[in-house]
Parts: C-alpha cells; structure tokens; sequence
RNA sequence: GUCCCCAUCGUCUAGCCUGGUCCAGGACACCGGCCUUUCACGCCGGCGACAGGGGUUCGAAUCCCCUUGGGGACGCCA
C-alpha cells in the first residue's frame, strides 16, 4: 500500500536501552500499529569501536520485555556498507560530494576561526571546488548548499527552517570509507521505506542535513516528528545521577511491563484526563497530534503509582507469569494454580511492585509461618488458648469452607470468650502469617485453605502452651 | 559564541490551534477525614500553577513582540 505507515527504530548498541529511547521506540511502535502499519527495527552500528553485541542482546532483552515487536529486520548498518559505498559513489560523480584532504587538526583550526569570528564552528569548504580524486586519508564531503534555507516541516512542532549558511560540508564517508551516521540513516531510511521518523528532538539539527541528502539523491523526504526529551529530577539530561536509566532494571525491580509503557507514553502524550492505558488502549488511542512540545521530567513516584494500578487492574493468571521469577528469587517454588491465583488475589490492592507482591506471599508458601518476635509476644497470649483451639475445631467440623461459615464460628468463638473482633482477628493472623499485616483476615484464610490455616491455628496453640508462664 | 526548540500546581498534564463557559480541570506526591480486624484499596476534603513585561481586543492561559529562564545542536559519535 501506498500511504502505509513505516517507521522505525533504529538504536545504536553502545549501552542498554534507556528510558528516552524507550520512550521513542515506543511512540514508533504505537503509531504504526494504531495506523495499521509496519515497524521496523535497525541497529545502527557504524561505529565499530563503541557497538558491543552485549548491547544488542540487551536491546532486544528490553524490547521483548517491553512488548514491542516488529515487522521488520533487525537489520544491521555494519551489514550494508556495500549500499551506502554505492550511494557515496553516486553523490560523488553527481557532484554533491567531494574528497576532502584535510586533516582533522586543520579542520580543527577552522573551527576555531569560526568560533572567533562570531560564528558556529564549520569546515570552511577549502576542498570544495578542488575536484580531488580519493587519496589515502581523503574523507568524503557533502555538498551543502551555501544559500537559501531549509525548511522542516515537523509533525509535531510545525515548521522550523534552518538558514543553509548554518550548516558546513559535513563529513558523509570517513577516510576508511566507512559512512558516518546522517549518511547511513537517509539511505537506510530511503532504502527500507520508511516514511515516517519519529525521535528525540536533540536530532532537530540533524534534520536540516538529512533533507538536504535527500533532495540530493532525489528521495521523498518522510514525515518528521520530534518529541521532547526525558529529564531528570533537576532538569538535566537524564543520567546515572537520576538513579536508574536501563528499562530492564525496572523489569529487575518489580514493575510491569505495561506500567512502564503506559507511563512513558503518558510522560509527552496525553489523551485528556486520562491516565490509565491498556496496551490496546494505546494502539488505539495513540497520536502524533497530541505529543507535547515540552520535555518532561521522570518521576519515580508516578511510575510506581501507575505501577500499582496496572497490578490492580490486572488478572492473577496474567500476574502469576510476572511474578514468579520473584518468588524464585526467594526460594519459592510456586506453580501456576488456583493456589497461587487465589493467593495472588489477596496480595492485589496492597502491592506497588512484584517485589512487595513476593515479600507479601511468603508466608502462604512457608511450611510454618516465622513469627515475627514482637507480634507473637504481644498477641499469642495464654488467653487465647481457648479461642485459639475453638476456632481450629470450629474449621475442623465445616463442611464448606466458606467466608459466611467462618464468620459463623468468629462469632461463637468471640461470644464465648467475650472478646471483639480485634481481639481474635489479629492474633490469628499472627499465628496464620507470623506478621501483624496481612490481607484480610477471611480473604486471606480462604486463600491459605483449610488444612493450613487448621494446622498454623495448632501450631500456635502449642507455642501458646509451651510458653514460659508469665509473671 | 552561533543556531534551534521549549515555558500552566513540586512533578506529569488538560485547556491554547478555533480568545469569553477557566478567580484554570485531572493525576502523582503531601496534609486532613471517612471506611475498617491489621496493612492496603476505595471514598471525601485541603494545599498548590497560567515565568515577567509590553501590546492587540469589550475581553487573553489562549494571538503578537520583547525579556528572563530551561533544554538541545554545532565530531572522521549516533
């Protein structure tokens, strides 16, 4: 199809992939797929010195994590070097390119003069009209038209124009005949038919440049969108001072993977008052018209927030698959079931991460609840002994193991001790969880199930009894 | 230094294009309260912003200009 959209995202593997770009192969993704079109994904690894395949895998980790699959590639830069000598060969002979001799200390030295004299430092075009043919050392020059002004015409911030005198005969092949970088995406681009980019807008001044390679290999120039960029808390840049940058140490830290595309999304792009996304949602709902024209600060709390809402929201079956590796970490080898689900229930509404979500399960996978030192010398109390038994017995005799039938034997059991619910509720949880916080004292006890809850109430009992007699 | 971009509560943002319905709405955080067997969830309430100055207009958060502030780019990095 002819106006089908095609974008891309094209991370160079020089590190992990941090939230900024995240963010961006996410707004590719969405508006490819709310346009019913296609995504591709490019590795732009020209620069051989600083690509590691550590940060390829850890690219497509974090990708895969995230959800976020294309359609096409992943196609490699260092793979197509034959296509962009070719394309450098043709802007040569066509005269939009010429060798440049010069070394990068007298390059260095223009640069200087510019700045001097008021200006932005650029190579001064020495080599421009000399016609050199390739020589050991010679690096290849672009062109650059030295009047008139070019003209962005940005999807997201409208139009920007660039007076051509801004912009020097940048470099488009180094002297190993290697392409820099705003060589190889216009060919790459052009190549694989990508008509829309959307990126950081730190690649605004880049934009000029690529146009201007466009028109000079007589391309159609794709849609351009600039979106803000991520800040830290301060303002700046986000870094390593910002605490964690890597997606996938979100992953480590218990987040959901549709939390953190949710709140990236929402971190530049709104749709009214809305906060909360499904990932259909999104594919749905998502458009360039309402990105923001500022850059955002990253706020923990927010995610952590959102976070928490999207653990609420979703199913136990599709949270038993997140959480699992948690409780793995911690020695718990649960499996997928209705136990786990039903447990996974209670824990819902009080979990922000699957971190605290593991750390609340715990006790439902112990063989014996750990008893907590202060809770259990402050509510397992030789008082309770009775109630304590009464309530084990009561459980005993049900036939269904219902929450109605376990408030019927609450109640007997309170009415004969003549205790309030406090009373009776808390050291059971003690005894059932070890801790003084739990969920619900019935939901928690229907999901823990009869013979446990039964055999941790006699467990207390007998701590009870052996306890050393007071006073 | 030069060029480019941006500017609403602490933060994310709605509203701005198509001026009046906005003494500016929502969310996170924070502070109260309610609910309650603990912790949460939930609910109710509070705090809190149109960067400043000029215009245009009967009327400006919304349009124009300037200032200030912030960010980005100026590589044989991407």
């Amino acid at each position: 199809m002819e106006n089908t959209i095609i974008t891309r995202f094209p991370p160079s593997p020089t590190g992990y992939l941090h939230l900024g770009g995240a963010r961006t192969a996410i707004f590719n993704w969405l508006y490819a797929r709310h346009t019913n079109g296609r995504f591709v994904l490019r590795i732009e690894d020209t620069d051989m010195q600083r690509s590691t395949q550590e940060s390829v895998d850890a690219i497509f980790d974090a990708m895969d994590w995230l959800g976020i699959d294309w359609d096409e590639g992943p196609y490699f830069q260092s793979k197509r070097f034959d296509i962009y000598k070719e394309h450098i060969d043709r802007l040569i002979s066509s005269g939009n390119a010429y060798y440049c001799t010069c070394t990068p200390e007298q390059v260095d030295r223009m640069r200087e003069e510019a700045k001097k004299s008021g200006g932005k430092p650029k190579y001064d075009g020495s080599c421009r009209e000399k016609n050199l043919q390739w020589q050991e050392g010679a690096v290849v020059r672009f062109k650059a038209p030295l009047t008139g002004s070019t003209l962005i015409e940005d999807k997201i911030r409208g139009n920007i124009a660039f007076a051509n005198t801004e912009l020097d005969d940048f470099i488009i092949a180094r002297s190993d005949g290697s392409p820099m970088y705003n060589l190889a995406v216009v060919i790459d681009d052009i190549t694989m038919n990508i008509n829309t980019i959307i990126r950081g807008d730190d690649h605004i001044s880049n934009t000029p440049k690529q146009i201007l390679l466009y028109q000079a290999l007589g391309a159609k120039v794709p849609d351009f969108g600039h979106v803000p960029m991520v800040l830290g808390h301060d303002k700046s840049r986000l870094s390593k001072r910002h605490g964690a940058m890597s997606v996938t140490a979100y992953r480590d830290m218990g987040y959901h993977p549709d939390a953190m595309v949710n709140f990236l999304v929402r971190l530049g792009w709104s749709h009214g008052d809305q906060e909360f996304f499904t990932r259909d949602e999104l594919i749905e709902k998502f458009n360039l018209e309402h990105i923001g024209r500022s850059a955002g600060v990253f706020n923990p709390e927010k995610l952590l927030a959102i976070n928490a809402e999207h653990i609420r929201a979703a199913s136990s079956e599709a949270l038993a698959d997140h959480l699992m590796p948690f409780l793995k970490e911690k020695g718990i080898d649960a499996e997928a079931g209705d136990y786990l689900y039903g447990v996974i229930e209670t824990l819902k509404p009080r979990s922000k991460t699957f971190i605290e979500m593991a750390d609340g399960a715990e006790f439902y996978f112990q063989e014996k609840p750990v008893y907590d030192e202060k809770a259990s010398a402050k509510f397992l109390k030789p008082a309770l002994l009775v109630p304590m038994k009464q309530l084990a017995d009561g459980m005993a005799g049900l036939a269904e193991f219902d929450e109605k039938s376990l408030e019927n034997i609450f109640k007997q059991v309170m009415e004969d001790a003549g205790l309030g619910f406090g009373k009776v509720a808390q050291p059971v949880r003690v005894a059932l969880t070890g801790k003084t916080v739990s969920p619900g004292i019935f939901e928690m006890i229907l999901a823990l199930g009869k013979e446990k809850v039964i055999s941790r109430l006699y467990d207390a009992v007998q701590f009870i009894e052996k306890m050393p007699a007071a006073e």
